[in-house]
RNA sequence: GGCGAGUUACCCAAGCGGCCAAAGGGAUCUGACUGUAAAUCAGCUGUCAUCGACUUCGGGGGUUCGAAUCCCUCACUCGCCA
């Protein structure tokens, strides 16, 4: 029950179209049926994009990943593009103008991306991952070869009408030329690998619609050929609201912004009525086993051997499986019975290590203000809010006293688990050595 | 280029000389109830702090005993006209 799952794909689906409408991957598509009979025949070769706005993937981007991979398992070969040049322009958001980021930090985060995706593809085989870079055609290009060879199939009426420029239009913000251009930009990209590689299909979240048509419309106008694009939906948390990134809680693919164990916490603590759509989407299990899952939430919803195993396999398939068993570990320590005070100390240290707020003491420093260094809370004020709220606690056991201090509460000497809430948590190591600051 | 409207805390949005650290809603956070779930109810949400003090309402400057509120100016956004 708790076996990591192969990734492959379910046997269960001849076809690999069959199983990206199982999972829920398929939203909106060009031509279902057409697509359904590509993706069956013989190998095509597709790709996905990413624009460097932060400098890592998130799981929103893992989505797209994973089908990638699906597709891949299925035979088909994958373009991993970074937008090294849409990224300098910046895809319209549906509510505010982007704030451009500098061309080096651009750069950099270009870099760490396309490490990042080769991670989760594999470059073994007949169809090994490719990286491609669309800084490495557009850069060259003129503005006068540009708006002849690829602005001139471009109608204005029908880049306004697309969602992402409609709603900025209505919006009091409006929207600058450069984001207005994003879309033919992003067309470019798909000609470009349509005649470089034969790349007939792309593969987007459905907020990128618009932009994946650019590309099928300006392909079928400039070649006359039909290509392809897949829209997958948007996966949102039970609320609605988007998942993976949003303001301040984005759930980052790199250990060093996301650990492991804040990973694996954020897939255990996921809501029931959302825990097998992204079992589905986010897990190689076979569908048999996914049914099994869904079973077991409605029969007995308190065990959540659903949210369980969909922690393992996705933190797995992130981070590899003895960082997982690792954030396990720590997650049994700090959630048990509650008792910190029987780990051994081995135990302890690694569980506090993982967890992603740190902060290195004195025995006698003030609860107070480690709750601030460790990033617990956002100031000193917010502090004493929470302790006055009994929202603080020092190893489990309740502070009352803004005035608290470490003494006396330290396990081994010099480790003290720092929560806020019921879940946030942050670890403190008073040992001498570390004890400087 | 001309005219008009606008820029308030995480988001939306009131306020239009003192009673404004700034209504209301959303969202976050905390507590209760639970299953490290959801829903519900309650509370908190500028900073520092013992009363209390201090910095905020696009930027800068001014009027006034006193400004988010009035004036000037700059920036940005939207609309209409050229």
């Amino acid at each position: 029950m708790t076996e990591l799952a192969p990734i492959q794909l379910d046997p269960a689906f001849p076809n690999v179209w069959d199983e990206l409408q199982y999972r829920g991957s398929v939203h909106v598509s060009t031509d279902p049926e057409a697509l359904r009979f590509l993706l069956g025949g013989a190998p095509i070769t597709f790709y996905c994009g990413f624009d460097p706005t932060a400098p890592s993937l998130h799981l929103g981007n893992l989505a797209q990943l994973i089908i990638m991979r699906r597709l891949q398992l299925a035979g088909h070969r994958p373009l991993a593009l970074v937008g090294g040049s849409t990224g300098l322009i910046g895809d319209p958001k549906p509510t505010a103008e982007r704030q451009l980021n500098d061309r080096e930090t651009v750069a950099e985060w270009v870099t760490y991306l396309g490490e990042q995706m080769l991670r989760f593809l594999s470059a073994e085989g007949d169809n090994p991952v490719e990286l491609v870079n669309n800084l490495d055609w557009t850069a060259p290009m003129s503005t006068v070869d540009f708006l002849r060879e690829i602005g001139k199939h471009f109608r204005v009426g029908t880049m306004l009408r697309k969602d992402a420029v409609a709603s900025r239009m209505e919006s009091e913000e409006g929207i600058s030329y450069a984001e207005f251009s994003y879309q033919v930009l992003q067309g470019l990209d798909f000609r470009e690998l349509f005649l470089r590689y034969g790349c007939i299909m792309q593969l987007g979240g459905s907020d990128q619609w618009g932009n994946l048509t650019a590309g099928t419309e300006l392909i079928r106008k400039a070649e006359g050929v039909h290509a392809h694009a897949l829209g997958s939906p948007l996966v949102t948390d039970a609320d609605g609201k988007k998942f993976g990134k949003s303001e301040g809680n984005a759930v980052w693919l790199d250990p060093q912004l996301t650990t492991p164990y804040a990973m694996y916490q954020f897939w255990l603590n996921q809501d029931d009525a959302i825990v097998v759509q992204l079992l589905k989407t986010f897990t190689f299990l076979p569908s048999s086993r996914i049914e099994e899952l869904a079973q077991a939430t409605a029969d007995a919803p308190f065990r959540r051997e659903a949210q369980k195993e969909l922690a393992l396999q996705a933190t797995s398939f992130i981070h590899g499986e003895p960082a997982t068993q690792q954030a396990i570990a720590a997650s049994h320590a700090l959630f048990g019975a509650g008792d910190l005070q029987a780990l051994g100390e081995d135990t302890l240290a690694a569980a506090v290590a993982s967890l992603d707020k740190q902060a290195t003491a004195t025995p006698d420093a003030p609860v107070l203000q480690l709750l601030q260094e460790t990033g617990l809370v956002d100031s000193l004020s917010d502090a004493r809010r929470a302790i006055a709220q009994g929202g603080v606690s020092v190893n489990n056991q309740r502070i009352d006293d803004p005035a608290a201090t470490l003494e006396g509460r330290l396990l081994h000497g010099r480790y003290a688990v720092l929560r806020r809430g019921k879940k946030t948590l942050a670890g403190v190591d008073a040992g001498l050595d570390a004890a400087r600051a």
